[in-house]
DNA sequence: CAGTATCCCTTGGGATACTG
DNA sequence: CAGTATCCCAAGGGATACTG
């Protein structure tokens, strides 16, 4: 704990911090997987069912090969995706989601959608911003 | 585009990526939204109501001034808390949800769930895959 | 095809010090 | 109290080249 917040010791009356309640391992979770490309991988994953290596890439439309190696590794070790190597040359790599990632896909299906329904007003609030700022 | 993915111009029969249905804003505002410290002051003041800059630091627990900083500032900006200044001294600074940014918080609820949830069953697949490795 | 390795720049993020 | 400003290191992330 390096946090500049600390609750002081004898102040016995305050409000719990985030961190009994929510627990470490559950904020590492969410730090991993509260990831843009993770989010769209997820997606593409979830509409398409089984997507090679290259598929995946092209159904998410912005990546870079880096990053999709990555983000496909830490999900496989995460448990979210499972990963299906053929032994044939040219080499074919499958990936589906795992049960748990469909669920997952299911948890934040509310994400996008709240995004969906809010982007103008988020335009809106920017702008407003914005104008706030040099008004 | 800078992808290493984009599908070939005359391939019209390969299904279409992500990027038409989700839309280049959408996908900005995940990728500010989709962020552990968003997600953790998010619950803060979901679970407080209006706090003031120190408590919603302590709250959240382990995260520096500059972040906590840095995300109210973006938070704001995209209309998801409101900031209210009281003209004092000491100053005196209260930070509350808006109506979107209550309804982004419902949205992640899901995402927290998920990760209590299953997060046994992410430990365990992560054991599994480095003795697979290690095997 | 499905990666790995390398280079290199940008951003995240903590620590510390300072200010109205 | 609620920030800004600065320094500095680590991680993110693209581009390119290479490999089984």
């Amino acid at each position: 704990m390096t946090s500049q917040f600390a609750a002081t010791q004898n102040d016995d009356h305050l409000e719990k911090t985030l961190d009994p309640v929510i627990g470490a391992l559950v904020r590492d979770i969410i730090g991993k997987v509260a990831d843009k490309w993770t989010m769209l991988i997820l997606e593409a994953l979830d509409q398409h069912g089984t997507l090679r290596f290259t598929e995946v890439g092209r159904q998410v439309g912005d990546i870079s090969q880096k990053m999709l190696t990555k983000t496909l590794r830490q999900m496989e070790y995460d448990g979210l995706v499972e990963r299906e190597v053929h032994p044939v040359i040219p080499p074919h790599v499958d990936y589906r989601l795992t049960e748990i990632g469909r669920e997952l896909s299911d948890a934040f299906c509310g994400v996008w959608i709240w995004a969906e329904r809010y982007q103008a007003q988020i335009e809106g609030a920017r702008q407003a911003f914005d104008k706030r700022k040099a008004g």
